[in-house]
DNA sequence: CAATAGTCTATCAGTTGAGTAGACTTATTT
DNA sequence: AAATAAGTCTACTCAACTGATAGACTATTG
């Protein structure tokens, strides 16, 4: 499962690729717009421009606009950043490895179906880009 | 990712089907083998044996052991058991299904996107069984 | 009956998730 | 330069969940 975080994170995303090219956003818009509690979403638009996909301008007109196209932000990639892992286990995990003390990793069956069950999660999550989380596109 | 719970069950499992046919299983053993605390191991196995996966028998010569042959215990099932939702988002679970209160169902990008993920994942976790988390099998 | 082994209830500490408050900084407009 | 708009940052709260433990109870076997 997705925390609430990650969700809110992608649907604000989705939200400025809408607007893409037209300036910034305020926190306000999107927080109304996409129904986030404004201060939470404070919170998660810093930590995605400290990642580098979010740029903003401060003072009057300013607010928050994606840093990249939309369509160079996948979904993976997003979910990580404030998600933390994909994977469903910490020893199959590309980005957020930790070694499992209980079992051996050549051997062990679990660690092979859940390898299996990542690659074809990151397979649709590293094609999907926020272009695609825009209300009513296509995918 | 998974709990710490889900993660003991299907390695108890795997366990179990090791052993499959050849009578109860001690806790204390599964314990030993899997290196997981007894106690949490017991509220796991009573679960299970609730779901009516797996039996036991009591008393001396007692223990636990599969209620049905591992090939027909799919992970989807376990995992669903005592781990919850597979999906990333209730509002794409087909076994915990929640509405979501901020979107449109029918036009939500994010739903999507999600909806394939979740049938990418159970295309896989609905096929292997836990015959295959036999340390050492191949799958 | 005694020993063995699963069952059940209750509890607890620690972590995480969600959300809030408020002060501070920067930029624009007039 | 002053006023104001808007993002930045730190710190905190509160509830829920997770992982784990203790101990009493029940059933079975020999």
């Amino acid at each position: 499962m997705l925390s609430k975080k990650t969700k809110y994170a992608l649907k604000a995303l989705g939200y400025l690729a809408s607007k893409y090219g037209g300036g910034p956003v305020l926190i306000s818009e999107i927080s109304q717009k996409k129904k986030i509690p404004i201060k939470f979403l404070e919170t998660i638009l810093l930590e995605l421009k400290q990642a580098n996909i979010l740029d903003s301008k401060k003072g009057k007109g300013g607010g928050y606009f994606l840093a990249l196209p939309p369509k160079k932000i996948t979904l993976a990639s997003a979910i990580r950043l404030v998600g933390g892992p994909i994977a469903l286990l910490p020893c199959v995990s590309l980005n957020f490895y930790e070694k499992c003390e209980d079992c051996d990793e050549a051997s062990c069956g679990l660690r092979k179906a859940m390898e299996q069950t990542r690659d074809a999660t990151l397979k649709i999550l590293e094609k999907r880009t926020v272009a695609e989380l825009i209300d009513g596109s296509d995918i």
